[in-house]
DNA sequence: GTCTATAGTGCGATAGAC
DNA sequence: GTCTATCGCACTATAGAC
């Protein structure tokens, strides 16, 4: 048996959503979440570079299951195709965290700082799937506008998401969002 | 005559931007903007509730123009007409502004904190024009998608116009996009 | 730690237009 | 007289230099 109970960032994380939906995010100290993670302060610090980033980490990792499943579609993939590719990894990746996506987006909600760090993290994300796309070979120009309108399909397909009750949706609601989309794009 | 010259916060929209563009943001200080404009500092604070903001005041006026063509477009325009006669407007508006807009970029692409102000402008301007097209009807998901949209293709074609050197090439910057997001996204 | 420069504020005064 | 845009100046807060 090890010394420390596994995943501290996680329950570092999973602490801090459920104390803010359940007090809010400014009445809810660091010191708060660190005891109810077993945790101290400086434990989160070393995971977090400040207070809203706990939210915020897991975007790291969504990140890279886009890039990845931009990596893994086929060379002559469509770009918009390959940023549905990356899509599909998302899904899977947020499949089991809908309860934990619902508080968060009602936190966020509810904070306007927190959402402006959220639009930035969308907006770092939509250049790095640009990035990925030009690195594939794809135009500047085209590589940003499907960058922009994947993350644009998967930001209202989330939305949507969390404002109903059924976990296993998400894929569901992202397809439907591209085609409503491209109905509302087409001439 | 007059007790003062005409048109104050045009004048400090002038000279900072001048400033900043010559010698950065950060190096320009509220009182040389306001000497250069022949006014004093409790003046450009009355007009701008901070130093960033002389750089987005215009967004109103931009947003202004959207939602009037938005709102002058026939009754029963599909969502994306809508937006793109808003967009029309703000082409318009920003025909003789072309020295002004270049400057703008580069001062707001040598400056992160400024960047996030223009994100969240552009994420506000595109929840007005999501709200102005569902206040004529639409309905919620369709407008956010058309209003997110309209205003991708803004900002790409914005950037593709001061990235180059013909001020009149705005307004088929703005169909060139449009299009190429028709056909990025198209099944 | 101190010093300085700058952002940003509060409020009364002023010089006209009306 | 009132109203309005601006001025003038004293003030606090804070970030960076040293």
């Amino acid at each position: 048996m090890s010394r420390w109970k596994p995943d501290a960032e996680g329950r570092l994380i999973k602490a801090a959503i459920t104390l803010f939906d359940a007090q809010g995010y400014d009445a809810t100290t660091v010191a708060e979440i660190t005891a109810a993670a077993g945790l101290t302060k400086r434990t989160f610090f070393r995971y977090f570079a400040d207070k809203r980033e706990v939210l915020f980490s897991g975007a790291h990792e969504l990140q890279d299951r886009w890039l990845g499943g931009i990596e893994a579609a086929p060379a002559g993939a469509s770009p918009m195709s390959a940023v549905s590719a990356g899509l599909d990894g998302v899904i899977d990746l947020l499949a089991g965290r809908h309860p934990f996506a619902r508080m968060r987006s009602r936190i966020i909600a509810a904070n306007p700082e927190l959402q402006e760090r959220e639009l930035i993290k969308l907006q770092s994300l939509a250049s790095a799937i640009t990035a990925a796309l030009v690195q594939r070979g794809q135009p500047v120009n085209a590589a940003t506008l499907a960058a922009q309108s994947g993350v644009t399909v998967f930001h209202v397909a989330f939305a949507r998401w969390v404002d109903q009750d059924d976990p296993a949706a998400f894929r569901r609601l992202t397809d439907e969002s591209l085609q409503e989309l491209r109905s509302v794009v087409a001439a």
